[in-house]
DNA sequence: ATTATCTATAGATCTATAGATAATGC
DNA sequence: ATTATCTATAGATCTATAGATAATGC
């Protein structure tokens, strides 16, 4: 009889009110300048509204949740009706898909490129833990809670879950090279590296985007102490990661969300 | 018009197929021995529906979701029909802030207790990140996914949140300690040490109970290497570990779930 | 003709309550 | 009288489709 809880907000959407002071809360970034009309609307070099769903949609995922966000809510959000969702996206999980895909890729990108490159073991994992920390903890929104959805273990997601799968085998590949050990039996430690660097979602999740802004450098001298690396061998290894190459520039730049009108 | 999504099984629960590969899937363990039959039952001792519920709750939320899980997948787990949860508990979010509180409290009580004994800041720390951390590996379900639902944000969860934070407070100061600093200004650190216990969950998340199995010590020594000690001061504060009183011990023994009948 | 939006809604849940039924234990 | 279970269902969503509407751009 009683309503079930939902993430819809039937009433106005309080702008002015002072909002939750909890980490991370979707305020209403975009307030809907959108005109409820049915037909095609004028050209709008400036409207990107595949863009604005996917924003609205990694907004909510990653705070309220996949199956706690309705399409609805997105919608809203987007500032489009429910349905037209539809003409950009198969349905509810491709939106999910499409955005966890993004996520990992440039990780994933960046992991290949210093795979490839030369210069020691410890410089490059250093590198790589501190670009993935650094992309966890400033983008817009905290992406990187999408990973952590039950949901994702379902079989619309396994795109995503193989790709992740190489990402953490770059890693065990890199760890395994500091260590001075094969890489085939994967070295347990690699978990304790990977699980360092996801820890900036968790981190940012209770205790905002400020709880995590100098995170970045430090979790990567953590990944290296935790492989059994002095202090001096950490800091060699810190150095050299500054010269290797753009990888972390570029994937910097891409953090700033779409400014909008030019 | 096409069906939503659902954690609900409608057809036979299929109890002999191999059940799909994944780790941690949850399995049909009690397969429902209910009579569905109205009024109430002949009294039997063996018989915990309240604890039944719950321990479907929380196989079903730490592995599909909260939103996801509907209250008649439970109660079908539970051998029970839907509404007969509501006699034992308020709604579907007592549930859950049953099974959250019923996994901090062990960790707060046993972390007071760390605090309060003697001994080396190092040893305590080691052994507390150790008992966290095979709690959170060696349940009988990755109970520790409770936390990161993201529905855990909500208000119905306050106090879970509230005492979480205590937790966290006792391994900040803690690692103040360790370090030699402050505790007041929360030295950055914790957040990392957190983490990394924090991981054991998401890394039993991705590969299942058995790449956790032996992670515990593993995780406590790389707490200590992230504050910087050496592998000599490492190796003496996980033996003065092993003096530090019972609590792990007793904490170990709840692990097991009822078994049942005797 | 195609594209992008909207209105309206079918059909499928989902949660929590109402009320019947039957055993318990004072 | 109280407790523990069940059947049945009200009322509230939620997702995805059907189909109307109007601008685009060849």
């Amino acid at each position: 009889m009683t309503a079930r809880p939902t993430a819809r907000t039937d009433a106005a959407p309080s702008v002015g009110a002072p909002a939750a002071p909890g980490p991370d809360v979707p305020t209403p970034g975009t307030p809907a300048p959108r005109a409820a009309r049915p037909g095609r609307p004028r050209s709008d070099a400036d409207r990107d509204t595949r863009g604005a769903v996917l924003a609205a949609a990694a907004e909510l995922f990653s705070s309220v949740g996949y199956t706690a966000t309705s399409t609805y809510a997105v919608a809203e959000r987007a500032g489009v009706r429910q349905a037209s969702i539809y003409h950009h996206f198969r349905g509810k999980d491709a939106l999910l898909r499409t955005l966890l895909l993004d996520t990992v890729r440039p990780s994933l990108a960046l992991a290949d490129q210093l795979l490839d490159e030369p210069g020691s073991p410890a410089a490059r994992l250093w590198a790589l833990c501190d670009a993935d920390a650094h992309w966890l903890a400033a983008g817009p929104v905290n992406i990187g809670g999408l990973m952590l959805l039950p949901e994702v273990a379902g079989e619309s997601f396994a795109e995503f879950r193989s790709e992740r799968r190489e990402l953490r085998e770059r890693y065990e590949a890199l760890v395994a090279a500091v260590l001075g050990v094969p890489a085939d039996p994967a070295p347990l430690a690699a978990t304790l590296v990977f699980g360092l660097v996801e820890s900036v979602i968790t981190a940012r999740s209770a205790g905002g985007t400020e709880a995590v802004g100098s995170l970045a450098p430090l979790v990567a001298d953590a990944a290296l102490r935790v492989l059994g690396l002095d202090d001096a061998a950490v800091a060699r290894a810190r150095e050299s990661a500054a010269d290797l190459g753009p990888g972390p520039l570029l994937l910097d730049e891409a953090d700033a969300p779409d400014p909008g009108p030019v």
